[in-house]
DNA sequence: CTCTCAGGGCCATCA
DNA sequence: TGATGGCCCTGAGAG
């Protein structure tokens, strides 16, 4: 690769691009000394979340800013150090995703939100605990709306790469694509379920009780029922292609207010896993009926949005038409902080 | 063979 | 005392 970026004058080309050590080698593509590349390992293999307790932007250079794990971290992805393993096995990688996914289920199913879940913590830490729901329990439309919300970012926040960007990037990702992800989830569940519009898994409307339809345009109200789920009835759309469109819509770059290590992160996985499902893809179809379908897949996020903007219009009418039946709860507040 | 780099073991350091 | 990180070694692969 050519090196045509300058960094700072004083800087040898053969000292370490982090932390300026001499005579550093290549490790993991870059100029890296093996302190750092060390480093960078292990801080891909820990589960934990590291986090700056300053402002994210230590020093490496100087001896105090070097200890912040979080700051050496980012400073490694931003000078290029390469950490996704090329390339990476499509079926490892879905059967990761099953798994999360049917834990997902399992919980939005079987579970309830603890009545510890606040709001201010949802987009901060997106990390909640569910208790179990008793045989005869019934939700209503903010009960389910609440738990589909929550088991959909838990799913969103352990997927592999989150644990590497900064709380302010964890919550643009939230903000910006959970909704997107929540939506295709809901058509996804009711495609699987058989039925002809979006509904929550007994059967009951995605709409609150209080809201009457005939207030609003027909077609406005079909596209958040019908529109999505119809295309993925059209396409007869599986199980893999579901799961990794959505980790596709979930590590979305192009959401505003990132930082630029956040956006590289990103931008990284979501070309593993678009390459996936071009892989899957191609395994499945053909090489080029899969060329076609991989765009097909891919195209649907299209469609996820159709539906956002539908929702984003439809609650911006709501009060207008219903003022009356306006409420303040967690789902609301969720849906207003996501819809802005 | 030599060179480079990914990765693992071992041990010093520090809360 | 457990987590962290630096030093040194090994082994694989390329040339
Ligand atoms: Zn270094
Ligand atoms: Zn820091």
């Amino acid at each position: 690769m050519l090196e045509l970026t300058i960094s700072a004058e004083t800087e040898e080309p053969r000292d370490c691009k982090i932390c300026a050590t001499k005579n550093a080698g290549f490790n993991y593509g870059v100029q890296s000394c093996n302190s750092c590349k060390m480093f960078f390992r292990r801080a891909l293999d820990t589960s934990k979340m590291i986090t700056c307790k300053k402002e994210e932007n230590c020093n490496i250079l100087d001896p105090e800013g070097s200890k912040c794990r979080f700051c050496r971290f980012h400073k490694c992805v931003l000078v290029g150090m390469k950490f996704i393993d090329s390339p990476q096995d499509p079926s490892a990688i879905i059967n990761d995703l099953l798994h999360k996914d049917w834990t997902r289920n399992q919980h939005f199913l079987t579970g309830k939100a603890a009545s510890t879940v606040k709001f201010k913590d949802i987009f901060e830490r997106g990390v909640f605990l569910f208790e179990k729901k008793s045989e005869d329990t019934v939700f209503d439309f903010y009960e389910w709306g609440v738990m589909n919300h929550l088991t959909c970012i838990n799913f969103e926040t352990s997927l592999s790469f989150m644990k590497y960007l900064s709380k302010s990037d964890l919550t643009c990702v939230l903000k910006s694509s959970h909704l997107l992800y929540m939506i295709f989830v809901t058509a996804w569940r009711s495609y699987t379920a058989k039925k002809e519009f979006m509904c929550h898994p007994d059967g009951s409307d995605i709409f609150p009780s209080e809201v009457e339809p005939s207030a609003y345009n027909e077609k406005l109200i079909n596209e958040i029922r019908c529109y999505l789920l119809s295309c993925l009835i059209c396409l007869r759309v599986t199980e893999e292609e579901f799961l990794l469109l959505g980790v596709i819509i979930v590590c979305n770059p192009g959401i505003p207010d990132l930082s630029q290590t956040g956006r590289m992160l990103l931008a990284s996985y979501q070309s593993m896993y678009g390459q996936t499902l071009q892989r899957y893809c191609s395994f499945k179809y053909g090489s080029n009926a899969g060329a076609l379908r991989y765009l097909e897949i891919i195209s649907l996020s299209t469609a996820i949005a159709r539906c956002h903007s539908a929702i984003a219009n439809f609650s911006t009418l709501f009060p207008i038409h219903q003022p009356q039946h306006v409420k303040v709860n967690l789902f609301t507040e969720i849906l207003a902080f996501l819809i802005k």
